[in-house]
DNA sequence: CCTCAATTGAAAACCGTTTTCAACTTAAAG
DNA sequence: CTTTAAGTTGAAAACGGTTTTCAATTGAGG
């Protein structure tokens, strides 16, 4: 989804709710999409305060919640105790290779290992909602090259 | 691995540490061993509460450490914001499958997957180290019978 | 403009986890 | 069986990320 067509569906997510559109909003909605994606709220927070002292870290964390609220961001934990938010890029689902090194967060989508996961639920009478499939190791930068 | 091994190279462990058996770490294991698997520090600690009130929350903390540090045990975390334990099978690995409606958790393993995990995982320059993988959906007793 | 509800930021509360510290155990030496 | 040194315990405090509170501010419709 592209910058605009984003900012527009947050938008419109402010006018049905009944919530306002505010400068900050608009900054943090900016920032959080040029800045690469997977940025916990601190990250974030630091960023914005760059470029705007004057921002708080709970308006930062507010409206993280409102973008998750609203399908613009997803919030995911990669096991380092804090929350991070990725751009949503809405029913495209993708999964999450993580370099134990660097920190690097890569993602992937395989169709295959999907089927695998619905045909084992399936087996043990589940039915899947949602998955979380994180992959640990080194990237190339780190452990090979 | 039985009770009595479990026990057994917990305490090897202990010996091999310079550290001491107690009364408590028997307690702890012995009740770790026999409750289900997967409780939080919090439940376990319960637990153990009504059989001997003058246990403290630290000590089942820092035992059930002890316990992941010497291979008896592993943390898990499945998103409700606290750490889990599950009794290790060591070097036998397994994923979870989590009913969003009763919370039971069930495990498995299917090597079909973990085999395209490497295969994904190389394909973008990664060695795998560990991995990931809850399938979050509804068990049969919750949606379907 | 005016008004009122929504929003903001600083600070406090929260909640699970981890550490501190003085009292107490353990195990090995005497 | 002491004594002793080191490890352990539990209550309470500290921690760290998250969330809420609240008085002051701002936005948007009347």
């Amino acid at each position: 989804m592209g910058k605009v067509k984003t900012k527009n569906k947050f938008n419109d997510f402010l006018l049905t709710q009944g919530l306002k559109s505010t400068n900050q909003r608009e900054l943090i909605l900016e920032e959080f999409l040029c800045a690469g994606s997977h940025l916990s709220t601190e990250e974030l927070y630091l960023r914005l305060r760059r470029k705007n002292p004057r921002i708080g870290y709970a308006t930062v964390h507010r409206t993280l919640k409102l973008f998750a609220e609203c399908g613009i961001a997803e919030q995911r934990h990669f096991g380092d105790g804090q929350a991070r938010y990725e751009a949503s890029d809405h029913d495209e689902h993708h999964d999450h290779l993580i370099c134990v090194a660097c920190g690097k967060i890569v993602e992937f989508e395989d169709p295959r290992i999907e089927e695998l996961q619905v045909e084992v639920a399936g087996g043990h009478g589940f039915t899947i909602e949602r998955h979380r499939l994180e992959l640990y190791g080194c990237c190339s930068d780190c452990c090979q090259g």
